[in-house]
DNA sequence: TTTTGAAGTCTCTCC
DNA sequence: GACTTCAAAA
């Protein structure tokens, strides 16, 4: 196929992208530039010129803007690119892994953890050496989890992570230590991997193995990650292994998105890109293609603050358009009104909803206006925020389901057996150190005498668990609905006994009987379920209702890539965007600020930045703050937008000065009679 | 001794 | 509203 001709589709600075030759290329894109669709044209052009499609490998940030730039690059060039291989790292990092892990020492059935599962293994190993109640102010396993995964994904060493983040934890470094050493072993004895694992290993595998590591990277001639500013050093090492012999490295990124740095992602991947990739052709996307002029104006004003390392002044051709709103609301029964009133004006005036998007900061600030739209008839659907598989119910289906796939999961054994009634954590570990020493045989727990008060319900597990491992020998296949539906069977009841409303998480179970029956067998189930959790209860609902509008709510991280028409940026409040919690330091609240621009520079056509004041009712913990706009919606921002309130006839629009001026007077009385319950 | 219920505490972002 | 901690019940 001849490669085709882009010139009139692109401009200068994509066309240049999308058919650089061969080498590393490094894409400098700022918001709205068109880098997907450099891209998804270099994509093609790389089929036009004879590129194998199985032998592309394009590495992005979520499974759905895979699915997307495959299929725009697939009408490009006519339907041949169904084979280019494209996911996230992670979803990689399983699929290789699964084939290629054999060959350096990973049993092929692993299991993944997710995040949960793997703090809770590590409680497991901090009550192991006996840190749980030595003294109480060893770290919690959560915040153990957290600086271990840091440790991997930065490669800062735990000695010096502690000094920086967590000082009252220096002098525990030598048991830290240990519970990390204890962590690794029994992930490994008990054949789980997790997240940081699965790059890990990638990367060890194309490092410290030469023949398979040779043949993994002999996979892929060109190798293409988008939104590289999100990407930490663990891997930047995976992509240089991967493209050591043929350097077709091809990365898009926008330094002033970078947004991930809680996760150990850093902005020096591609800073340095040119020295680590030397010879690297740098092109520069500026020509903005979404937004109107003064959307812009304001975004570029809110990041200009901001140091930057790849200099970049975003203009657009797009004349014309309104100024954005700066609304104040009286509180958040005043915003979520608002928000409601415009978003059904902007529907009535031919705006699609699926056009239109809320974003927040946190999942939780959207709860008022859920309950709203629900009130009101208006369908969303929501993005990021509260995930479905972290609510206890459905992890505890997981749980009995993991055991089955995998009986050396001791962390989903504990989970199931501390369901029972009359069973709690030591009659548990007496239970999992009997089925260690009978090497995790599943038919060994009905062997195990429980305390009297337990021996109904280990009755009825053992059946269970005996009836749905006796498949493997040969008895009808049962599918992963069909097993769900037989764990409930005793599950249920369970449930209903230890809720007051158990309907909601019965129905719950119910959905995931259903999205189970859209997976062949239970580990592709299993594992699909930790790498790319459904992110939207659309999701959920098995595909096919994609052309039901509905109104985006979403958390400004899951924002990331997508545009709407109009743009809701809700809870404008300091201390709730910047969160309070990270504003430790001034890199935290820069990289706050540069979330703040990805959500605003989302917005196509209409801006609406709302502000509730008295934000500190009902909710605890932030001091006595009085609640002010956000720091970043500076002077400068607010003269380039409008200023109007939320209910007219409510409060007069704070005069323009500096923000304590803004706020309102407060009712302490109020707000102590409500702390203390008065 | 172990479990469980009740009072008390603090709430981010995601693969 | 969910999770931890503490004291009473089995």
């Amino acid at each position: 196929m001849p490669a085709p001709d882009f010139s009139k589709e692109l401009n200068a600075g994509q066309l240049a992208a999308a058919t650089h030759g061969d080498g590393p290329l490094l894409i400098v894109a700022g918001a709205g530039t068109g880098k997907t669709r450099a891209l998804v044209y270099r994509v093609a052009h790389l089929i036009g010129r004879g590129v194998p499609p199985n032998r592309i490998l394009l590495l992005t940030f979520t499974r759905r803007a895979a699915q997307e730039m495959l299929a725009r690059a697939e009408r490009l060039v006519g339907g041949a690119t169904g084979r280019v291989h494209g996911g996230t790292f992670h979803a990689t990092a399983h699929r290789l892994l699964r084939a290629y892990g054999p060959g350096v020492g990973i049993a092929k059935d692993f299991t993944i953890l997710d995040q949960s599962d793997a703090e809770d293994l590590m409680g497991m190993a901090r009550a192991h050496l006996g840190f749980a109640q030595r003294h109480s102010r060893f770290p919690k396993k959560e915040t153990l989890h957290h600086v271990y995964s840091r440790h991997v994904n930065t490669e800062i060493p735990v000695d010096q992570i502690l000094r920086d983040d967590l000082p009252q934890f220096e002098g525990d470094l030598p048991d830290i230590t240990r519970t990390f050493a204890e962590y690794v072993s029994r992930k490994s004895e008990r054949n789980l991997l997790d997240y940081d694992d699965l790059l890990l290993c990638w990367a060890l595998l194309l490092e410290r193995a030469p023949e398979l590591g040779e043949r993994v990277a002999a996979l892929y001639d060109h190798v293409l990650v988008d939104e590289y500013q999100d990407t930490n050093v663990l891997q930047a090492r995976i992509l240089r292994g991967m493209a050591t012999t043929h350097k077709n490295v091809t990365v898009v990124g926008d330094d002033a998105q970078s947004i991930y740095s809680f996760r150990g992602a850093t902005v020096r991947n591609m800073l340095d890109f040119p020295a680590q990739f030397p010879g690297a052709t740098i092109v520069t996307l500026e020509q903005n293609y979404r937004s109107t002029q003064p959307v812009l104006d304001v975004s570029n004003t809110l990041i200009a603050r901001a140091p930057r390392g790849y200099g970049k002044q975003l203009f657009t051709t797009r004349q014309g358009g309104e100024r954005p709103l700066l609304v104040a609301a009286r509180d958040e029964h005043e915003q979520t009104q608002y928000v409601t009133d415009r978003v059904l004006e902007l529907h009535e005036a031919g705006t699609p909803l699926r056009e239109m998007a809320v974003l927040f900061r946190a999942g939780y600030m959207s709860a008022d206006l859920e309950i709203e739209l629900t009130n009101r008839q208006i369908p969303f659907e929501k993005w990021g925020g509260i995930k479905f598989l972290e609510a206890a119910h459905v992890k505890d289906i997981l749980a009995f389901l993991r055991i089955l796939e995998n009986p050396r999961d001791e962390v989903s054994w504990f989970r199931v057996l501390t369901l029972l009634p009359g069973i709690g954590d030591i009659t548990a570990r007496a239970a999992l150190a009997l089925m260690a020493d009978r090497a995790w045989d599943p038919a060994a727990f009905s062997l195990w005498t429980p305390p009297p008060r337990a021996r109904a319900a280990h009755e009825a597990l053992a059946g269970a668990i005996a009836e749905l491992s006796r498949r493997d020998e040969g008895g009808a296949q049962r599918s992963v609905s069909e097993e769900i539906a037989r764990v409930r069977r005793m599950y249920d009841d369970i449930l209903r006994d230890r809720y007051d409303r158990p309907e909601p998480r019965l129905a719950d179970l119910d959905q995931l009987e259903i999205i189970a029956g859209g997976f062949p067998h239970r580990a592709a189930f299993l594992s699909e379920l930790a790498l790319e959790p459904p992110s939207a209860t659309h999701d959920l609902a098995g595909g096919s209702d994609s052309e039901n509008d509905a109104l985006i709510l979403s958390t400004a991280h899951s924002a990331k890539g997508r545009e709407w028409d109009a743009v809701f940026l809700i809870w404008a409040v300091d201390g709730w965007f910047p969160s309070s919690r990270a504003m430790r330091s001034d890199e935290d609240t820069e990289e706050e600020r540069r979330l703040m621009y990805v959500a605003m520079t989302r917005a196509r056509k209409h801006l609406h930045v709302v502000y509730p004041l008295n934000a500190y009712q009902s909710r605890f913990g932030t001091e006595y703050s009085i609640d002010q706009l956000s720091r970043f919606i500076d002077a400068g921002v607010r003269e380039r937008m409008t200023r109007v309130a939320a209910a007219p006839e409510a409060i007069p629009v704070p005069e323009d000065r500096e923000r304590s001026a803004a706020a309102p007077e407060m009712d302490l009385r109020a707000f102590l009679r409500e702390r203390f319950g008065g």
